[in-house]
DNA sequence: ACATCATTTTAGTTTTATCTAAAATAACGA
DNA sequence: TCGTTATTTTAGATAAAACTAAAATGATGT
């Protein structure tokens, strides 16, 4: 249905594994995946999980005014294992972290203008 | 040596892959890569080749004026079989051409100058 | 109806990747 | 040395990705 080549342009992303990480045994909603991640706002979260829902990476579930997204192993295949070896991986926290570092596009996080 | 994150950056972009795939089997020099992917420069593909390099994806020898260029499979651990399995696909070729069109960046080719 | 909460969407900004064209490098042969 | 061939490197351009801030949406409760 979706390409390998769009699983791995979706898994090349640091954000996107990160996201993918969260909702992987358990289903999270957008605002506790957005708490996950402190460094980004909530709509930039917002943004990789509609394009990980329109890849078919993760799917979602509406209850009331929450979303609760949870991710679609069986979509991914063989990048599910490689995925988990990953995250087993005992220097695994460490190596995100410099890698979302490096990846960040867009504006960095505005200082908050001083009072005048 | 290098991480699962920098092989699958390197493998989301469809040129690296292409690349990859006519040196998976058998060394070729750049030129002869070159003249392969005929909608790029020269330059272009040098500089996949040295990306692709500093990934550790393939390895390469000098000889003379030329230099060969071969995958280093075993870089690739599991992905060498997620990349097989791509390529042995039917409509590969199709999707592949409707990838590298879409994933085009930088300039368009400069419509030759006409004399004036 | 109105305010609140959770989330998505829009518009605009910045960074990065990928490209071109041209210059530089390097090895060879006459 | 000079010219040719093969390749790399540099400088600059453009498109796409990833973000922010703010506006919009939609469901809930009073």
């Amino acid at each position: 249905m979706f390409s390998q080549a769009t699983i791995l342009a979706a898994l090349a992303s640091p954000r996107r594994r990160e996201i993918l990480r969260l909702v992987w045994n358990e289903e999270l909603s957008a605002g506790t995946i957005h708490r996950a991640m402190p460094d980004v706002t909530f709509g930039a979260v917002s943004l990789q999980l509609r394009s990980l829902l329109e890849d078919g990476l993760v799917e979602a579930r509406a209850e009331s005014r929450r979303r609760f997204y949870r991710a679609r192993r069986e979509a991914l295949g063989t990048f599910a294992e490689v995925l988990e070896r990953m995250w087993d991986d005992k220097l695994w926290g460490l190596k995100l972290e410099a890698e979302l570092e490096e990846s960040r596009r867009g504006p960095r996080p505005r200082r908050r203008r001083r009072k005048t």
